[in-house]
DNA sequence: AAATTAGTTGCGTTTATCGCAACGATGAGC
DNA sequence: GCTCATCGTTGCGATAAACGCAACTAATTT
């Protein structure tokens, strides 16, 4: 209620007169005067000169106007700030994603991205499938990407494309020399893979179940980057949906073969948010792009 | 009208609830969320997740939200300023004074007075009569102190004592002797005096043209301390009013003597401000102060 | 001194806001 | 998977604030 009699106040003493802010403003002269007297009333104190054709100010007068023009300043910063986020000029994304997907394609993506978007800031976590999830959930992340489809309730899976697990080698490899590899191949051969919790290990379990052979890596890691390195080296194979290593499939440092399961071979990476949330501006621009540029890699 | 509407925004946001917020405004739920709805379609933009139970803000929510809380802030800041003017614990005064008041005892009172009300700035100018009166006329000044009435129309005359001119020398001059002097024994003897110009040489031009006897001082100066000087070197006489010369005539380094003349005899000391100018705070507390004070000097 | 122009006040009208109640939707518990 | 409690939303009549017009008072101007 104070805002519009502060108002009043401020163009009368800004133009000197009740009458040149009635003109400004579009309302009777008798409002403004009387806005004026009730805000003097409110605060107490007296804001213009009373007995005086002219709009004096008082020095609570004076305060009130300095704090007015300081409000309108503020307000127009805000106001700016909201038509920023309306354009998408500014916003911020939280992205969540699987370890799996850091590469430089993606890394790519994101700088293009970004380059296209100035003003929009951008958080990548990288966790597990299930953490990608709650964050989903909790609204700590507008978009998440995992690997395969969930069925979650309250996600929804915005797309999904078909991106089977792979077995990943050296070109050198014994392995690289097969068409395709099964579970028991698998078996026979050094395996580097993620730990127990990991999407791709839990695929896989199922995969083992379901083949009767159960799979004894040599060596463990969260790190994907690892990975794709002791693969490179030769010493072990490692098993990846394609986009994780896209860069060294196509320069040829890295081949990859199929794996021979109809879940795996069936395997998606989704990319999901909270149902019932509407992502607009800049997570759904982000959104658009990631969709687009995922099913160009499948 | 925005101010409504970001208040119950801010509180909904505040205390995760339109129905907590309703408690703690006193507002039906029902007006709380048009409000909100309402601030949004102004805005253009969402500043809350729908389809939610709790209250989340979205990103344009979260701008508004701490747009507000400073906005409070700022505010409140208004208000503590208002209060203090209201209580008188801070403002500004402005004094337009004669030269001849300055000295001593009225230097204590402004520094009594600044003690007793800290925060309170008081700007002090010397000046001549016409300019004191103009100075109060345009609100340069609150306050004004002259010698003798001002027939001026828009000057209010708050105060008024008796202080009649009167003809200031040392101990030793031979004027000490003399019970009263008239403006002819005046002539007899080496004056100090101001120029032309100064009310108090105007006051003593009457009286000369009455007398049919004109002064021609040895020195004539605009610094009323210089008077005094000369006056205690005994070197010459000077004409004064005793306020002029308080703390000198109480040590006794002066002396005074009547002056006679009707007009001289009933000269006063006036304080003045503008008519249709009301006091209030910091200058009517001072305007009482000086009031009393004058009172007790005469 | 009259005229002009400023702000103020009274009164009827318009507009915005409010409260109540019914509704629709979300999330917790069984 | 279903029900129930609760929260936000919408419709409608009531209420209060703001408004415009016109008459009024007061400060400047000529």
């Amino acid at each position: 209620m104070w805002d519009n009699a502060l108002q009043y106040f401020y163009e009368a003493a800004n133009l000197g007169s009740m009458r040149l802010a009635s003109d400004k403003i579009g309302v009777a002269v008798s409002s403004i005067s009387r806005q004026i007297a009730q805000l003097e009333s409110e605060m107490g104190i007296a804001l213009i000169e009373r007995g005086r054709r002219s709009i004096r100010l008082t020095e609570a007068g004076q305060l009130a106007f300095e704090y007015h023009k300081n409000q309108l300043a503020d307000r127009e910063a805000l106001l700016n700030q909201i038509q920023e986020l309306r354009e998408v000029k500014s916003g911020r994304i939280d992205l969540a994603i699987g370890e799996g997907f850091f590469g430089p394609p993606f890394t790519a993506l994101i700088e293009g991205f970004q380059r296209r978007n100035p003003g929009i800031a951008i958080t990548v976590t990288s966790c597990a499938s299930t953490e990608i999830i709650r964050m989903v959930l909790d609204d700590e992340a507008h978009i998440g990407m995992i690997l395969h489809t969930t069925s979650e309730p309250k996600i929804r899976t915005r797309s999904a494309v078909a991106q089977p697990l792979m077995v990943l080698c050296a070109p050198g490899h014994p392995a690289a020399a097969m068409e395709a590899l099964t579970i028991a191949d698998l078996a026979g051969f050094d395996l580097c893979l993620p730990p127990q919790g990991f999407r791709i290990r839990g695929t896989l379990n199922h995969a083992e179940k379901r083949a009767q052979t159960w799979l004894e890596p040599r060596l463990v890691t969260t790190s994907i980057q690892m990975m794709r390195e002791i693969a490179k080296a030769g010493r072990a194979l490692t098993v990846l949906p394609r986009i994780s290593a896209l860069a060294e499939l196509e320069e040829g440092s890295l081949v990859a073969r199929p794996l021979l399961d109809d879940a795996i071979e069936h395997s998606t990476v989704s990319l999901i948010h909270r149902l019932g949330r509407q992502l607009e501006g800049a997570p759904a621009r982000l959104m658009s792009v990631l969709e687009a540029r995922l099913k160009s890699w499948s």
